[in-house]
RNA sequence: GAUUCUGUAGCUCAGCUGGUAGAGCAAUACACUUUUAAUGUAUGGGUCCUGGGUUCGAAUCCCAGCGGGAUCACCA
């Protein structure tokens, strides 16, 4: 129990003092609410005096008491409205003691209360609720941050990002944006299912804990199962599963995963992170190219009612067809030098060149990745397709139809960042054994988040599985362009924070 | 991990070259029957992140630690 503070204990003698008159702070019963505070904003007109009866319930944000009558202020997930509670009308009898005690005293702002009265405008306008019937409803004792706001000006806002963060319950009460900001991510999870499921895909659910990790370059969680005696990793990526089903004999299926790497964290990383995967066969990665077109610019316009979405300082619009270019092609367009044909050593020169960094263990892949990352990504601003990887990068792609040394791979960058990833998955058992046998190697020589070889994924691959487009997209990404946020802490209700020591 | 800024009341913040800790809002008390950042009067509220050091004296200066933000680098 931590040390309590001056307005903590006030509310607590409250408590005492509410059970005192007889009145459950905490009472069991339902409190059948009929209308919220928005639907009353938007439905109420003065003239058609439509609203007799209404039952609410929420928070009092704020309380103005001019000595028999009084204003206050009530927030439900809708809102808030203003309520006007007069003395005479809550206590009608000789008795005050509702209004003057337990009103006027004993109710702070935060608690929980329900209400009943009538809709009528105040003489300055203001569209309100006359109180007959008050009820408290749930204390809070401890106090919340009192923000206030005027003409648009926002006073004393609860900012603090650790607080917010660690508190976001707090966060969310007293600060609407933030509700519309999770709705938003939510709208568009939902709107990204219904338009997988509208395709014929089957949602699955693939195993979280996993006795080997795989999918992706990462280095995984680890934990340990005490009945098998065995360490299970929690889940990388749930390509591998997902590709099994496709084995198995399913033609689309697709997962909303949280995926767990065990990393650096920044305003772009959360060590667990939301992706959805697809994969569905037949198809290759042109044709997934389209899907992800689609799938997004719908996501888009069910979130804004338009292809056009304002982030940072740039307005984004998702509108087919988007942009494609090849990586090559996107270097030459960036620095004009085409780096096609060039082998390590002209490319460690370009690099030096153009001023790009490079590491002296990196091999031709690395670089080429190196100046892509470097020269153009962060110039893509509109989404845009970069297709065709160099092998090394892609240990689960299948090499390309017709360029050798690259894979059918593509990516899709918007607001200079990865969206997403895909492939016409690699489906050949033996090419796919070599492709591990390589990350091994990497492996030995030191490289952390090389790929573990998967005996049981390839013996599925041996059973055959057919040709396969897949996709890997980041929630939260797309979340912090569809809503406009800085940090994917603002899309994460619960982002991983250090431990809070006092 | 690097650089840089930062930690003072429930919230937002001020506190100068070192001299007993401040404001607004919130809270408590009183007044007030249509206010809206309500108002007026009065009152209470602090481990100045922690630990050392310098000093007669540290919120302030120095060192170390802890927490947090921002930017940069690597992974989605």
């Amino acid at each position: 129990m931590h040390h309590l503070s001056e307005q903590e204990q006030q509310r607590r003698h409250k408590l005492d003092e509410l059970n005192k008159l007889g009145i459950e702070p905490y009472p069991s019963e339902l409190f059948d609410v009929n209308f919220s505070a928005q639907e009353i904003l938007d439905n109420y007109h003065a003239e058609l005096n439509n609203f007799q009866e209404v039952v609410l319930a929420g928070r009092i944000m704020s309380q103005r008491v001019m000595g028999k009558a009084s204003f206050a202020e009530l927030m439900d997930s809708s809102g808030r409205i203003q309520l006007y509670i007069n003395r005479d009308e809550i206590c009608p009898g000789e008795n005050k003691e509702l209004y003057n005690t337990v009103f006027k005293k004993l109710i702070d702002l935060g608690d929980f209360v329900g209400v009943k009265g009538r809709v009528f405008k105040t003489q300055v306008g203001e569209t309100s609720v006359h109180v007959t019937e008050f009820k408290l409803l749930s204390k809070a004792l401890r106090p919340l941050p009192v923000v206030k706001e005027k003409d648009g000006q926002i006073y004393d806002a609860f900012t603090d990002p650790e607080q917010r963060y660690r508190q976001r319950y707090v966060d969310m009460v007293v600060n609407p944006q933030v509700r519309e900001t999770f709705i938003k991510r939510t709208l568009l999870v939902q709107a990204m299912r219904n338009y997988l499921n509208d395709k014929g895909y089957l949602e699955v659910e693939t195993p979280i804990l996993q006795p080997l990790y795989g999918g992706a370059a990462a280095r995984p969680f680890k934990t340990f199962h005490n009945t098998l005696d065995m360490t299970l990793y929690l889940r990388i990526a749930n390509e591998l599963y997902l590709k099994r089903l496709i084995v198995g004999g399913f033609d689309g299926v697709y997962e909303f995963s949280k995926d767990f790497r065990n990393e650096g964290m920044s305003r772009f990383h959360n060590p667990e992170f939301t992706q959805m995967e697809l994969y569905v066969a037949y198809k290759d990665y042109y044709w997934m190219m389209d899907l992800v077109e689609e799938m997004v610019e719908r996501v888009a316009f069910e979130l804004h009612g338009k292809t056009e979405v304002q982030v940072g300082d740039n307005l984004i619009n998702f509108q087919r067809p988007w942009q494609r270019y090849t990586m090559f092609e996107a270097i030459q367009h960036f620095t004009g030098i085409d780096i096609t044909d060039m082998d390590e050593a002209a490319l460690r020169e370009t690099a030096h060149t153009l001023h790009v960094h490079l590491d002296p263990s990196m091999g031709k892949a690395k670089i080429i990745d190196e100046l892509f990352g470097e020269l153009c990504e962060p110039k893509l601003i509109q989404p845009t397709f970069i297709t065709d990887y160099p092998v090394e990068m892609s240990p689960l792609a299948k090499k390309h139809r017709s360029k050798p040394g690259l894979v059918e791979r593509f990516e899709a960058i918007c607001n200079g960042k990865e969206i997403c990833n895909a492939f016409s998955e690699l489906n050949d058992p033996i090419d796919q054994r070599q492709r591990f046998e390589e990350q091994l190697e990497l492996g030995k020589r030191g490289d952390v988040e090389a790929m573990v070889l998967d005996e049981d994924f390839l013996r599925a691959l041996e059973y055959g599985m057919p040709p396969t487009a897949g996709l890997g997209i980041g929630i939260d990404r797309l979340s912090m362009i569809m809503t406009n946020s800085n940090s994917i802490q603002d899309v994460l209700f619960f982002p991983q924070m250090k431990p809070e020591n006092n």
